[in-house]
DNA sequence: CTGAAAGCGCTTACAG
DNA sequence: CTGAAAGCGCTTACAG
């Protein structure tokens, strides 16, 4: 590969002439700059990145790390559509992702870490959110730049910019659309307890449930993991339950909620005239289930082009302004519910 | 942040031997290896992977480049499984993926050449599968180590590795038993015109009626370009055909899979009674369309794991031994499929 | 507008 | 086993 130092040969300038010409440094005369671009074209030169970041201290570049991944993190739209939006908002603004996996929670610290220290990223964009992960707390040390998907796991980081959907007002929706169908034996079909997003799902259903006068049973709650089984697992529970059994299951995403689909057809009860189900998440499956899957969209993609922004404005200013966005989210309603019949 | 000179002020060594504790460099004292790591600890110290790069001309990273999204690319399952793919096997040989965006099929090309020329990374995945853009050997000429997902795009370049779906045979395998169900009026649904992929099964579907002895009809051949209303709209057409109408489709993805079942639906056709319909990859929606979409499972994941794999092995030997590997597909039959009613 | 030089933070042949 | 030095390919204050 030809470097600067070729092309300033070829081209009768030093070195730091070529550079400022190739890093559109504005006084450069249009003659030099000319026989510059003509020798470097000849030369079939292109500007080191790894050099120049050296210099610079800048990468133009910022990472992500996928985090623990679980049973169907990549058959839910909860994956691709942060990775669209991060794609696409990064490109936008001349900027490459850099991407690493993970062998498990305490492997995703360390690789945040490794990227960061070892300067490959200008900033990360963090998507975990398992409450007794402290990676929000680790990357303050290092005064990294970086913005959360999700907010903080506490309310002593009130420093931290981070962008998220309004999950407690979208899962309130959900439970008071139920509500107003008639449903009081409702079930809460979690993912990971450890996960926040899940847990203010379930904060959220049981404050409804209560601003209601609903009676809440213990017995209607399940983690399911975020998989299809976990939610076929949660109606076999509850089947059990006679009498007290859930006549409406929330479930925190579209996968669980096919599951439950699935164990409710099973058992021979119809779907939406016995039992109502909502989803989470618009997933492609949840509008093709049988019946089509009522569900909660949630703009990640918009999340994740927020979140990227933000990174990029606070890699540029060197400033780390806190700000945080919070995004509406939107009940798409399908067949998979209805009125209760009594 | 900490240099590997502050390390060797502190462990009182030359900085030299700092760098050797930290690339596992075997010919160090136990005991100054011990120091060194002890004062790294103590100032936060973490290898600079940038100027690491730069000396030793290599970044441990793969760049792919996301070709032009077509609407849906981010629903099927295509897109999130080669990144699991690629992502699983890179993380186990500690590499990582730096992955760029583009705006249309030029600017793929672009982006392919600014990565490598660049030095960001040792080498790239290629995703692109168009007869018309010659990534391939744009590729070839700056002698960057490749692999391509798909083969390439003529006879020509036979020192090319890459990996692929047996297409030809897996879109065999669906006709034949659409032939074997007693169908002969069958229309072959593919994407863009212009992708690889789409042009081998489209080949192969000619080539298996050809054998069967079965007349072919330009009006059974829609291009749907991988998206729902693609699928829509090659029924709304062919539905125009009275007697002429097909009695099975196979499409090229499960989103016009699906976007054929709803037209056929929507036109009081039964599925499978009245039309049989095979999809291709195996996305999530198949599975849960109504009728379940019977579909040609292909291996993304897999066969993207194997392109790290092997690119990793042509970045690591310094060599380009030529290599391919195909990989098969499996029919996955559900409902959606049927002996044809005379 | 352009050149000469120092520096970004590592690695690695060369000595010893 | 360890040190001293040159070099990877850029950028950027400092002069002029």
């Amino acid at each position: 590969m030809a470097t600067i130092r070729d092309v300033a040969k070829k081209a009768n300038v030093h070195s730091s002439t070529v550079s400022r010409v190739f890093s559109g440094n504005l006084s450069i005369s249009e003659t030099t700059r000319e026989r510059v671009f003509a020798a470097a074209k000849e030369l079939g030169f292109w500007p080191n990145a790894i050099a120049r970041s050296l210099s610079t201290q800048r990468t133009n570049t910022i990472g992500i790390i996928i985090p623990y991944i679980f049973e169907g993190f990549f058959n839910d739209s909860f994956f691709p559509q942060l990775m669209r939006g991060m794609l696409e908002a990064s490109y936008t603004h001349g900027f490459r992702l850099i991407v690493g996996g993970c062998e498990n929670y305490d492997d995703e610290i360390d690789q945040i870490q490794q990227i960061m220290a070892s300067s490959q990223a200008d900033g990360i964009v963090v998507m975990s959110s398992r409450m007794d992960v402290n990676t929000v707390g680790e990357l303050q040390k290092h005064n990294t730049p970086f913005v959360l998907i999700g907010h903080p796991p506490s309310e002593k980081y009130q420093e931290i910019s981070w962008v998220d959907a309004d999950n407690q007002k979208a899962t309130k929706e959900a439970l008071q659309l139920l509500i107003e169908l008639g449903h009081t034996k409702i079930a809460f079909v979690g993912g990971d307890p450890k996960n926040l997003t899940s847990q203010e799902r379930e904060k959220a259903y049981l404050l409804t449930l209560e601003e209601a006068g609903i009676p809440a049973d213990a017995n209607w709650i399940h983690h399911g993991f975020f998989d299809e089984t976990g939610g076929y697992n949660a109606v076999e529970r509850m089947i059990q339950l006679g009498e007290n059994m859930p006549t409406a299951y929330y479930a925190a995403n579209d996968l669980m909620a096919a599951g439950i689909i699935r164990a409710l057809k099973k058992n021979n009860m119809r779907i939406p005239e016995d039992v109502s189900v909502i989803g989470t998440n618009n997933s492609p499956i949840a509008a093709y289930c049988q019946p089509a899957i009522s569900t909660v969209s949630v703009p990640y993609a918009k999340m994740a082009g927020k979140a990227v922004e933000m990174l990029i404005e606070q890699i540029e200013q060197g400033e780390m302004e806190q700000s945080t966005f919070t995004f509406d989210c939107k009940l798409v309603m399908r067949d998979s519910t209805a009125k209760l019949h009594p």
